[in-house]
DNA sequence: TAATTTGCCTAAAGGCTTTAGGCAAACGCA
DNA sequence: TGCGTTTGCCTAAAGCCTTTAGGCAAATTA
């Protein structure tokens, strides 16, 4: 019979695809298969495990991120640095809502810091130099910065802020206007107690 | 043979200490049947199915966090009360990450709208009584905090933040400040452009 | 074209979910 | 106390998912 001309890269980007379309949790192997006119065991060739199809998703979803992150940051600067950066997770969260689950897989550490989830943390320091902020209140920021996009984003993507007014766009950009405040003027390390 | 005294409550009570020691996502009714000692089937007596332990384990802890919360801020106001609710979901996180976990999984809006998650929003709304904001910043300040709290709380334990200087803590404790100095001083709303 | 590699297949074992039907323990009432 | 009813846990079985082992044919290479 014809060949199928599997390989990983096709099966974790369809994979993605799937992910996308009915879930993260339910991309299963056999879901693959069955997407492919295939036999289950015979994707077992191309991957390791199922773990292995879910991390390649992670990945893949975290690389994407951060080249937009990239695109979105150059030649920006403060205000609109953040404005830009915030929307492309916000953004990447709704086109591709599995992709973005995927992004928050627990990777284990050695593949986490070998993940585009570094590059991320990095843009978003570079964004701050336009706050000028010393170390380590730029820590905190980045910090902050991170806790923030991710935790609306999700509570967003989970239904937590529909059908209840004021709609979610008018508090994400107060939002971010709240934040380019406070980074134009973070308060200082309160003096240790005596 | 003597039965085993199964109802829903303890099969709920006891996936959320299983979520709490294995991970939420490794609850399973068979799991949960060999730590009762007993027979899968017998489980689903007392659950309609798998989601319903899953939906039961989640507002078991939403309704927690509630009860932590409203302890919490008795007596508080301003930054006080700020840290203190703050505390309540990071410890809640710490002390136990497969409930916390199970907190965040995705309710119908019928479900949702029934569970203690409501009653968390007006204790952060009630937090910022303290803050003075108008309607509809309010709004605005709640989701932000909802936000803050579940993102940083979410990225400290997929362990974001560990093994890189400055500890956690130290960002915690700082970022609590910057919020506070932030509802102290929240942006007016930018006018329209004409 | 012959030899080798590679890719997809069949087969099978083991785990999880869920339903159906059975027997015995517990309960309730005379 | 005894009898009928309810309830709780059991066995059995079907369906889906993962993963491994081993086989045959297509693609590649010499």
């Amino acid at each position: 019979m014809a060949r199928a001309g599997l390989t990983a890269e096709r099966l974790i980007r369809a994979g993605a695809e799937l992910a996308d379309e009915v879930g993260f949790d339910q991309v299963t192997v056999s879901a693959l298969a069955r997407r492919f006119d295939v036999k289950v065991a015979s994707l077992y060739s191309h991957l390791k495990n199922s773990q292995e199809l879910k991390t390649g998703i992670a990945l893949l979803a975290l690389a994407e991120l951060a080249d937009r992150a990239a695109d979105a940051l150059a030649g920006r600067a403060g205000r609109d640095a953040l404005t830009a950066l915030a929307d492309v997770y916000r953004d990447y969260a709704r086109e591709h809502p599995g992709r973005y689950d995927a992004a928050r897989l627990r990777l284990d550490p050695q593949t986490a810091a070998a993940s585009a989830g570094v590059q991320q943390a990095q843009m978003t320091r570079a964004l701050l130099r336009g706050y000028d902020l010393p170390e380590p209140d730029q820590t905190h920021a980045v910090r902050l910065l991170g806790s923030v996009f991710h935790g609306y984003v999700s509570l967003e993507l989970a239904g937590g802020f529909s059908h209840s007014a004021p709609d979610s766009q008018e508090s994400w950009t107060r939002i971010l206007d709240a934040l380019d405040a406070l980074l134009r003027n973070w308060p200082a390390a309160p003096p240790p107690a005596p």
